[in-house]
This record gives C-alpha cells, structure tokens and sequence, in this order.
DNA sequence: TGGATACCTCAACTTTACTTCAGGCCAGAC
DNA sequence: GTCTGGCCTGAAGTAAAGTTGAGGTATCCA
C-alpha cells in the first residue's frame, strides 16, 4: 500500500484527494472539478498536491444529497458559499440548508404529483388532441387563470 | 400574411413545421431535431419542404407530457416507435404509454419522497458526517440490506 | 414579378456534470 | 535509491436536448 498521508502517523484530519475519493464515493476527477467549481476547497502541500481538512468529507455529502433532490451544482455552489466564513459550519447551519433544498424538493414533487393526476385523464382520452388540455397546453391554463393557479412550468 | 400553407383552401390536415410549430408550442428547430430522432416523421413537398400530418400535434403533445415526467427523448422514441405500425394509434395505444410512464412517474414520486423523509433528519443532525447515514452512504445502505432494499439509487 | 417570409441543410455552439488522456512530477515502501 | 502507484495540469471528449448561424431555396400575396 504506498502513497497514503496518514494511514500511520501523519495527520488524520487531513486528506488526499484519493482519501477524499474513496471516502465520499465521488471520483478524484469530480473532486477537482468541484474544486474549480468553487464547491471545495484545498491547500497544497510541499509538493504541490492536494489536501482537504476532514471536514470536506460532510461537504460533499452535502452537496451529493443536494444533487439527489436535483438542485444543480450551481445553487449548490451559491448555497454553501452563503455558510458563515470564520467558523466550521453548525448543525443549524446546515439545517438552514436543509430547509431551503426541502421546499424546492416539495415543490418538485407536488408537481409531479399533479402531472400524475392528469396524465391518466389527458394521454388515454381524446382531450390531448384539443387546446383545452392543462397536459398539452399548460400555456392557456397559466393565460386563463392568472398568476399563481398554473398547473405546469415551462421551466419543467 | 405570407407563405402559409392551408390557411386558406389547401389541406387542413397537412401543416408546415412552421404551423406544427405554432400550435404545439414547439420550436422548429426543435422539430427538426425530433425527426432526426425518430420521434416524429414528415413527407417532403415538391419545393423539399416538410409537410406533417395533422396527427403529429398529438405525437409532440405526448412528447412533451413525457418529457415533463422526466422521460428521456431516447425512451420517449422507444415508446412511441412501439406503437402499431399502419394504422393510427387508438386511445387505448396510447392509454398503454400512458400507464407505462405513470409508473415511471410514481417511482420517481417515491423517491423523491423517501429522500425527502431523509432531509431534515440526516443534514441536520450529525449522523451525515459519519458512515451510517442513509443520504450519505447509499453504497452502504445497498450492501448491507441485500437487493431490493436500497433507499436511493446511485443512478439517481 | 417582386419582395417578404418561411423553409432547407449542415456545422458549430450551448449547458451541465463530469470523464479521459497525455505528459510529467511526487511520495513512500523496500 | 529506485520503483510503483498517486497526483498534477490542461485539453479534449461525452451525453442530452436543443439553439444559432450561414448560405441558399420556396411560397405566397399583391
């Protein structure tokens, strides 16, 4: 077994980008990636490699769990980058961020569950063929029942 | 108003992109794009322009149901290339794609829903920073509890 | 018979989230 | 001290689902 900061001796709240990986799941490439994304970040040793306090390991589970919910790495980014600057994150800190990414999770779901409760209705009948459908043409029901009462987005 | 086929006296069942365009809400680019999928097909007129049969407002609009499930356009053209090759696909054709993406649709519900039961209690607390955590650690969970057991889909 | 649109093809570009590759430098075990 | 495997960078490739652009043709209405 060669090349493994702290798998004696070392120090074991630091890491390697191959510690890192196997730890999290996340490839070592996704990891750099991430890193240029903003999402992580590191040091370099003497050498110029790669080291990550421990504490990256909760990050990425974070932002793995974030991406199962499917928020985009993006607001993913946003989201951690509001985290305060000085001190390691709290559990209420990462509770804030819970809250946030379950109200986007509830909406995704609420619209999918409403996508459900027509798609019976509107692909087996006739009524898909017509302009009346809320399932073929979400653009009249959002024109015909103002702001707010539209069943489907666009953006979907 | 210019260059329109059937807007006035030709054939009210045969549209030009543009018009497919127009009523379904799709671009024609788009459109384009579908053909060279397989998700939609056209004749040419003597000019090579694209005439589409009336029936193809029905094909986008199931298209575009599917998408909004979550479809992805390579599955949608499996399904749609399974319906009955000559002649025109009935209510209960298409009663048959609907029933087979409901279920797409519950089980993406489902997890989206078991993921959610999983939010507050796992990036809150503490347990997500260690190696018993169902959102952190799915490998996990799949190894230990056998097939059929895993509560998130590392395809997920 | 024009002129204004609409349409044609093909290639290249866009975004998201990465992976793969090439060429080359570290780190640690023996 | 050397060798194997880890790590480095930067560029290019991948997949999905289209969009955009260039250069050229069709249609239609007056």
């Amino acid at each position: 077994m060669p090349a493994e900061p702290s798998s004696r001796g070392h120090n074991r709240d630091v890491l390697s980008v191959g510690q890192v990986a196997r730890r999290s799941g996340v490839a070592v490439s996704a990891l750099h990636f991430y890193e240029t994304k903003g999402l992580i970040s590191s040091w370099r040793n003497s050498g110029g490699q790669r080291r990550f306090p421990r504490s990256v390991l909760r990050r990425v589970a974070v932002i793995k769990a974030a991406q199962r919910i499917g928020i985009p790495l993006s607001e993913i980014a946003d989201a951690l980058a509001a985290l305060p600057d000085g001190r390691s994150p709290t559990a209420a800190d990462w509770q804030r961020l819970s809250d946030q990414w379950r109200a986007n999770l509830d909406e995704r779901i609420d619209k999918l569950v409403k996508l459900r409760d027509h798609l019976d209705g509107c692909i087996g009948c006739g009524c898909l063929s017509l302009e009346s459908c809320p399932l073929r043409n979400p653009e009249d029901i959002a024109a015909n029942a103002g702001p707010g009462a539209r069943l489907f987005d666009q953006t979907d």
